[in-house]
RNA sequence: CGGGGAGUAGCUCAGCUUGGUAGAGCGCGGCGUUUGGGACGCCGAGGUCGCAGGUUCGAAUCCUGUCUCCCCGACCA
């Protein structure tokens, strides 16, 4: 009974929602502000968000995971063991209990059920093992956004694998496949338009990785893909096929100088010269994390409209690297911030020089003159004009790389097929899929006996899917102007049952309540709206919320021995069905 | 963290420039008329105007500080 539960729903949405999902949820009384990022999952959220859960477990539980629960709250000192108390920095929720214990709330669980496993497993005969668990993540994003998209308490399915082997039966490969045909399973079965992407790995190898992502404009992450041959990445790790370059063509003029004071970002500086972006060099300065390595900084260049790709950048170093942020630092190394140019290497042993293929380019796109290009002039507040690869750095050219440093765009040439072009999409990210390695197991001390009596490091690797997030990236998904429309498998109920008139004597009432209990005991989920209120007040609401089928009892029906049944998102005013049918058309048995 | 915006009734907002009795719509309670796509009339309840200072005879309004929230960007499973 709608009335026994509280489902508040509202004509009016916050005017700042601006997501469809944040705003349809808020409306139909689905979830509810706290904080910022925080919610409170209302009943007809919650029901959703229970059926999510249900369908994970059951595919988890299929592929051979089994589910346990760890504290949301823990020692910092875990963290400490693997180094990301640090590199989680303000995005970890930290703080000191009475005793002055450092605490924090989990981000993710890699460094609690490593310490669980350590201190559980010493044999690989204990092994392989998949353990998962859903629970409330904390996060404490700098910028909390579009309701549940992104929020810094959220729920999430996190599972981790332990395995002694890459290859084999129960090794990391094995485990990885098997989650990635679980989550596939899971997607499918929640009803959602999805695809599963290559993404960045990280910092830790070779390893692969998969995001899984729904499809849905409102998305956060780009996505490019191959039409034929399927190849599908997010843009962070997207390869971009073969592009020609050639250094040789002849200058355009003089070098020369221009004054531009103020002028910092590409826009301004291609405003202020009035040069195109597509004809200037954007030089991006890295900063190597590696203290052994002779080389200090790396210079991408790329061209200026396009963006330099950290991961890129970082694959074809083959050191750690970061963002060059310290601006102190960089003038000591002799970086004109702001104003600089690939001839800043000329002569640095410590800087190694990076160019995109798109930017390596003497000759002009008609092939008959040479490229004109405009960059830093390596000096403060000056710019300049007429830069020629082979003139400008001379016999440094030689100890130029060129490498395929940026992102993907709509138009590259796919990696995978001669003459195909990538195109480009967004997705919401729901899930992702990691093969750790042995990067926490290490750090961690984590190692077993192996069948030749040594010690070995465990393999692990991670699975997680956002919950909560995957909830609002279904109404991104699927809704109309009127509301949401759930997927039959993840709506709060099966059945919203609507009588006209709600007197307990009503006949609409009485078939409505019947209705209901038969429903019930067939097995649906049956909402019964039994507001005293409007027909036209309740239908509107019952568009908002979305049950997958509505019935309508009406006095009008009733008189030929019939109810409405109408499917949400199906036009007009759906279909007569006798009473004593309904079972049959919504294939049930009696 | 950079840029922009907003905090006034349960919700969405007006009022602030030019200081002087706290407003509307929705929602909520009562009564009546209504009843197949967000009805109508009448009556009513509900706000120390985010918080703290300051200026002033007097502050929602002006000034200072502070907290919170939203949007864009950067960053991030």
């Amino acid at each position: 009974m709608w009335s026994k539960s509280l489902i508040m729903t509202s004509k009016e949405a916050p005017a700042d929602a601006e997501a469809a999902s944040h705003r349809l949820l808020t409306r139909a009384g689905c979830i509810r502000r706290v904080a910022a990022g925080v919610y409170t999952y209302l009943p007809l959220g919650w029901r959703v968000l229970r059926r999510i859960q249900a369908i994970v477990r059951e595919e988890m539980n299929a592929a051979g995971a089994s589910e346990l629960l760890m504290p949301a709250l823990a020692p910092t000192e875990l963290l400490r063991e693997t180094g990301r108390a640090e590199a989680y920095g303000d995005l970890l929720f930290r703080f000191e209990d009475r005793h002055g214990r450092d605490s924090y709330l989990g981000p993710t669980h890699e460094e609690v059920i490593t310490d669980l496993m350590r201190a559980t497993i010493t044999s690989y005969r204990q092994l392989p093992l998949n353990l998962y668990q859903i629970q409330s993540k904390y996060r404490d994003e700098y910028r909390p956004r579009a309701g549940l998209l992104r929020g810094r308490e959220f729920i999430m399915k996190d599972a981790y694998s332990f395995s002694m082997t890459l290859e084999g039966p129960g090794g990391l490969n094995e485990m990885y496949d098997l989650m990635y045909q679980a989550y596939t399973n899971i997607f499918t079965r929640c009803g959602l338009d999805f695809s599963a992407v290559e993404a960045e790995a990280g910092p830790i190898g070779g390893s692969a990785s998969h995001e899984f992502m729904v499809n849905a404009p409102a998305g956060e992450d780009k996505i490019m893909s191959c039409p034929e041959s399927g190849y599908a990445a997010n843009v962070e790790k997207c390869e971009i096929g073969h592009r020609d370059h050639n250094f040789d063509g002849p200058p355009t003029g003089d070098l020369e100088e221009v004054h531009t004071p103020e002028c910092t970002t590409i826009e301004a500086v291609s405003k202020f010269m009035k040069v195109k972006p597509r004809n200037m060099l954007k030089n991006v300065v890295f900063q190597v994390q590696d203290e052994e390595s002779p080389v200090r900084w790396i210079v991408a260049v790329v061209r200026a409209d396009h963006d330099a790709n950290e991961g890129k950048v970082r694959d074809a170093a083959g050191v750690p690297i970061g963002i060059a942020e310290d601006g102190a630092a960089m003038k000591g190394a002799g970086f004109a911030v702001g104003y600089i140019s690939p001839r800043a290497t000329i002569g640095r042993s410590d800087i190694l020089l990076l160019v995109d293929p798109d930017a390596a380019q003497g000759m002009g796109p008609d092939g008959t003159k040479g490229m004109f290009w405009a960059t830093g002039a390596d000096k403060d507040e000056h710019h300049v004009k007429h830069f020629n690869w082979v003139r400008e750095m001379g016999d440094a050219l030689k100890d130029v790389r060129v490498v395929d440093i940026r992102n993907a765009e709509a138009g590259d040439p796919s990696p995978r097929v001669e003459g195909v072009a990538l195109e480009e999409r967004r997705g919401i990210e729901v899930g992702h899929i990691f093969k750790l390695g042995c990067k926490y197991s290490d750090a961690m001390g984590f190692r077993v006996l192996d069948e030749n009596q040594q010690q070995q490091s465990v393999i692990m690797g991670c699975y997680g899917i956002g919950v909560s997030r995957t909830m609002a990236a279904c109404v991104e998904m699927s809704h109309d102007d009127d509301g949401i429309i759930w997927p039959a498998a993840i709506a709060p109920y099966d059945v919203l049952i609507t009588p006209l008139k709600v007197e307990d004597d009503a006949e609409t009432m009485v078939v409505a309540r019947d209705l209901a209990t038969k429903l019930a005991l067939a097995g649906l989920d049956v909402l019964v709206d039994d507001r005293n209120e409007r027909p036209g007040f309740k239908f509107k609401d019952a568009d908002l919320i979305g049950i997958p089928v509505r019935i309508t009892v009406g006095d009008k029906g009733l008189a030929e021995g019939s109810v409405e049944l109408k499917r949400r998102g199906e036009e007009g005013k759906g279909s007569l069905v006798k009473v004593e049918e309904v079972g049959a058309v919504l294939g049930i048995q009696d």
